[in-house]
DNA sequence: CATTTCCTTCTAAAATGTAGAACATAATAG
DNA sequence: CTATTATGTTCTACATTTTAGAAGGAAATG
């Protein structure tokens, strides 16, 4: 059984890493958030997001290629571990089981 | 556009009320948490998250019939909003909408 | 090697989430 | 009528998440 919390902001930025793949770093993940939320976060919100889920270990990263083709730091790469994709899968069915009971809602878009 | 954020406790209370309709008061809702969760919560817990929802215009609520069958305080009765159920629509689009992007967990349950 | 660009780490504060004690009210036994 | 019991709400306090932005690190390039 899965006892830990996720947070609502935390369970975005949790998709957004399975959603971006290779793609998984915080400011792309920051970018991707805006894009598709027509909200915009600071990146300090997805860094300090990020940090927490690994530590719950929900995601693990490493640093980029120490060859990057274009000048700047080293991205630090983010992936779901199975744990992390048995939250959001928990989560997931939580919510449509949720979304069922209640009549008005329960018409899919 | 709606701007104001959800909680992810919130937004499973929120989901509650609408489920639970007449019966949408504070002992009931704890309980029904618990039912559906496996998870405890304080009464507490319930209630600060139900009075700020009603702060922020998703709830409404008043006080149970003055002849109550049975011995004890009176219940308050919540109920949601127009704008709370709006809400509750968005929040849900935006979420099936990233299942949808990530491939392993868009297989419906 | 100074500058620009890309990205992360650190610091701090506001909003949410959580628990439990204290308090209120109605029914009813005696 | 008042003590007791059952049913709920309010109040107090603190932990965790969420949020912003400043500070700092590293690669490319003129």
């Amino acid at each position: 059984m899965i006892e830990t919390r996720l947070g609502d902001f935390e369970e975005v930025i949790l998709l957004l890493v399975g959603i971006l793949g290779e793609e998984a770093y915080a400011f792309r993940i920051a970018d991707e958030f805006e894009s598709q939320t027509k909200r915009s976060v600071s990146i300090g919100a997805v860094h300090s997001t990020l940090t927490r889920l690994e530590g719950k270990g929900f995601l693990e990263s490493n640093m980029g290629s120490a060859t990057s083709e274009r000048g700047g730091r080293r991205k630090r790469i983010f992936t779901i571990t199975a744990y992390g994709k048995k939250v959001l899968q928990n989560a997931k069915d939580f919510k449509v089981s949720l979304w069922q009971q209640f009549p008005t809602l329960s018409t899919g878009k």
